[in-house]
DNA sequence: CCAAAAGTGTTTCACGTACACCCATGC
DNA sequence: GCATGGGTGTACGTGAAACACTTTTGG
């Protein structure tokens, strides 16, 4: 026990709420705690930052080690502080929230986690300590978010249909949208560019593939935009 | 030097970003360092939070403390955690911005402070440690949030005028409002009382004084509104 | 030919924006 | 009486919201 401080000082931790979508719900990723307390509960990934890194930094490593998942778009959320949250110690903790391309991702459970998976966000297994409060903030940072930033799109594939990016925005928002409406804001914005593919196997009219114009994405993601559909 | 830890822990301090309005232009609160790392220098009034507290709740300790500030609405910013964002130690702060009644609140200098003031928020003086990009962030902040929340009228006496209220958005927006507009749109809210008493002493025709009817200004606080003026 | 989703325009209404004059008061 | 800010209403344009039918494909 080398570490010695004039003063205590509370343990600090991150946090990770990802959130992923597969076309039918927005989905959560937790991992099964392997170690005390809460062993064998479901969580949030995360873990304690070290000396030498930012916590959004810290954020993505613990992810990539707890989750194999990396390369994706992460950002603070908000930072837990009451003394109790945690039983073993103070711990304060600073939550982050990704959003990932299912599709791109197959999770694997790793160090400390016996498990890991995706959950319906609405309606997850019981979490460990205030994971249920943190994942509640970052629902509705989501829900907010989406109205003035174009972070639904992080969540959807490369390659998607203008029906996968309303139904997205459907489960996101939790109402339905109406589809001319929809198609005529989006395609008002300029962002999407129009591929010269469609959908097989389908037994109804194949759809158009799309995919963003990087360039627009960009300084519309900057000076934002109003999404009051 | 009693309290040693298995892992090596960074410091963990809050940092208040308050604001206040005088009539004129948007103040900032500062306190002049009176120990070492930058002593004389301005910064931003915080300090350790204890172990028995929240971050909210050691913010709104140390500007009690350090200022003599109390009874304000404050809220998380952001926490800021580069690992060499301060020179002595590895400091990771839990930033927090507030708003004061600047009539209400007369402030002192105390503990490691040698002086305290109010500061153009828009042009301060030379600010410690990584302060000026934290004043950038809840300048960003505030602007954003008194868009969709009524937060603009913490910042208010009791008592005041429309012209008080108008001036107050224009200087947080930065721009002029038209003001057969602006009052169109706060009365559309409906969160005003006006009041039966009007200025004295004016060299011009008297302002009628209102206030806010708190039950429907809680109601907005709590759902939004857009005040797209 | 039937089921299923793709794709496409117009009208209506609310709200943001621009804009000019008379009123009350102190000096 | 004049300088100063208080207080008021209307016309226009943009954008959100409501709404129905034809097209394409597989089975």
């Amino acid at each position: 026990m080398p570490y010695t401080y004039e003063y205590p000082r509370p343990a600090l931790t991150v946090d990770c709420v990802v959130f992923g979508f597969d076309d039918e719900a927005l989905k959560l990723l937790l991992i099964q705690r392997g170690i005390d307390p809460y062993k064998g509960s479901w969580a949030l990934p995360g873990g304690f930052v070290r000396m030498d890194e930012t916590t959004e930094t810290a954020a993505m490593r613990e992810l990539e080690e707890e989750a194999g998942v990396s390369d994706i778009y992460l950002e603070q959320l908000y930072t837990f502080s009451e003394p109790n949250r945690d039983p073993r110690d103070r711990i304060v903790s600073v939550a982050h929230y990704a959003l990932v391309k299912l599709s791109d991702h197959r999770v694997t459970a790793a160090t400390d986690a016996e498990d890991v998976g995706w959950f319906p966000a609405d309606d997850p297994p019981p979490l460990a300590f205030d994971h249920a409060k943190i994942l509640s903030i970052a629902r509705d940072r989501l829900r907010a978010k989406v109205r003035y930033q174009p972070v639904g799109f992080e969540l959807l594939p490369t390659k998607f249909t203008l029906r996968q990016l309303q139904h997205l925005y459907e489960v996101v928002l939790g109402r339905e949208l109406d589809k001319r409406n929809f198609r005529k804001k989006v395609h008002s914005l300029g962002i999407l560019k129009a591929l010269d593919e469609y959908e097989t196997g389908v037994s109804h009219r194949a759809a158009q593939f799309f995919k963003f114009d990087r360039a627009k994405y960009r300084q519309l993601e900057k000076k934002g935009f109003n999404f009051e559909i």
